[in-house]
DNA sequence: CTAGTTGATGTCAAATTTGACATATTAGAA
DNA sequence: TTCTAATATGTCAAATTTGACATCAACTAG
C-alpha cells in the first residue's frame, strides 16, 4: 500500500496499521477496506446508470442526501449494511454484488 | 414490542423457513435478509472448519464471544462490516465471500 | 458426581452510525 | 455572468452497534 493511499484512507477516518507500522496494514485489513470501497463505487455507478440523483435515491431508502454523497465518497462513517440497501434498491441483485467481489469486473448496464 | 426485537424474530423466522414471513417484504428488505443470514452462516461454518471457538474468532477480531455468538446466530444486532471482518479474519477471501453471494453453493475445504 | 469448555442469551454503557440540516462547491444551461 | 440543480462537506442529537460481563444449558472428561 502507498503512502498516498494510506493518507486519503486517514485522513476519511480510517484506523490503518499498528502505531508502530503505520505503512503496514494486514491483509484483513487490506480486503475489508477493498470491498468497501468496492461497494461504494458500485453504488456510485449504478446510481448514475439509472439516471437517479442522491437525493431520490436517499429517498428510496429512507436516508438522506449527504449520507448517500458520504457513502459514494467512501467515507467511513456509512455501514456496509446501508450500502448494501442502497445496492440492492438501485437494481444490482445480490448475485451482480457477488459477482462484483468475487471478481474485479463492471457489471453490464441496467 | 421494540424494533430490534422485531426484526431479530423476522430474520430468525426465515432462518426456519416460514413464507409467511415475507408477505409484507419488498424484494429489496428480501435479498438484504438473505445476504445477511449467507454470511452469517459462512461464518460459523468456516469458523468450524478451521477448528476455532467462538472465543478465539473474537479475540482475533478485537470483539467478544457473545457478539460472535449473536453474529453467527443472525442476531441483527451485528453488523454486515463486524461479519465481513471476522470472515476475513478467519481465512475467507474476498472472492470467496462474493462467489457465496454470486451462486448460492458451498465453499471448498481448506 | 464435579469441573471445565463451548456456545447461547440478556443487559448495558460506550462507541459508532444515522438522518437531518446548513452550507459550500460544482456543473450546466439560459 | 446569473440561476438552478446536483453533489460535497461539516455538525449534531438520536438511533444503532459495540465489547464486556453475567449467566445459563449442553456436553465431556475425570
Amino acid at each position: 500500500m502507498n503512502e498516498q493511499k494510506r493518507k486519503a484512507l486517514e485522513e476519511k477516518g480510517f484506523k490503518v496499521g499498528s502505531p508502530a507500522d503505520f505503512l503496514e496494514m494486514s491483509p484483513e485489513e487490506e480486503a475489508y477496506i477493498e470491498i468497501r470501497l468496492e461497494i461504494s463505487g458500485l453504488v456510485k455507478t449504478q446510481r448514475n446508470k439509472r439516471g437517479w440523483t442522491q437525493k431520490q435515491l436517499a429517498r428510496a431508502i429512507g436516508s438522506s442526501q449527504s449520507r448517500i454523497a458520504k457513502m459514494e465518497s467512501g467515507d467511513p462513517s456509512t455501514s456496509l449494511d446501508l450500502m448494501i440497501k442502497a445496492l440492492l434498491r438501485v437494481g444490482v441483485s445480490k448475485k451482480q454484488i457477488g459477482a462484483l467481489l468475487a471478481e474485479n469486473q463492471d457489471l453490464e448496464p441496467a
